[in-house]
DNA sequence: GCCAACGTTGGC
DNA sequence: GCCAACGTTGGC
């Protein structure tokens, strides 16, 4: 069992949980954290075994997809240092890089998404971070109970 | 160190 | 595409 649970935001039309699901060894690293809050979180929380809810966010039905695992803590992001991508950033020092990334991998995919509208109206949720007002933070603890409660609520 | 301007996020 | 909320930047 792992012993922390996170909430990651991706958008499907970038990422999707299924394309997790079809990566090699369904393993990705989690590109482009450029939010100090978010970095923070993947270097001091986020450890190997931990459990993460797969949010899709900002398209038709927002919500958890599946589920996954942590397979690898935090390591400095390779893009930082990459002028042609677009996680690019000029200030990054290779000796003492800014920005980090862990990998990720699909565990499973939930029998139906536990949309936003479904997790505003579930009770257990209501202290939910994602709920909160104007949190844009793609990286998010969540509590046992509440891990608990998605699965409840996805059929896993 | 303040704060206005600007950019980004993300639900709707 | 709109807009509220928030983070970042840069002039002073």
């Amino acid at each position: 069992m792992p012993q922390r649970f996170w909430l990651f935001k991706s958008e499907p039309s970038v990422f999707s949980f299924d394309d997790l699901l079809a990566a090699p060894k369904k393993t990705t690293p989690w590109e482009g954290v450029r939010n100090y809050q978010a970095r923070n979180t993947l270097r001091d929380g986020v450890k190997k075994g931990d459990g993460v809810l797969f949010y899709h966010s900002s398209c038709a039905v927002p919500g958890v997809a599946g589920l996954c695992t942590i397979a690898r803590e935090a390591y400095p992001d390779p893009h930082q240092f990459d002028p042609k991508s677009d996680y690019y950033d000029p200030k990054a020092d290779p000796a003492d890089p800014r920005w980090l990334l862990v990998d990720v991998k699909a565990d499973r995919k939930l029998r139906e998404v536990v949309t936003l509208e479904r997790i505003k109206a579930t009770p257990a949720l209501a202290k939910m971070d994602l709920l909160r007002r104007g949190n844009r933070l793609s990286i998010q603890p969540v509590t046992p109970a509440e891990w608990k409660a998605i699965l409840t609520l996805g059929g896993a």
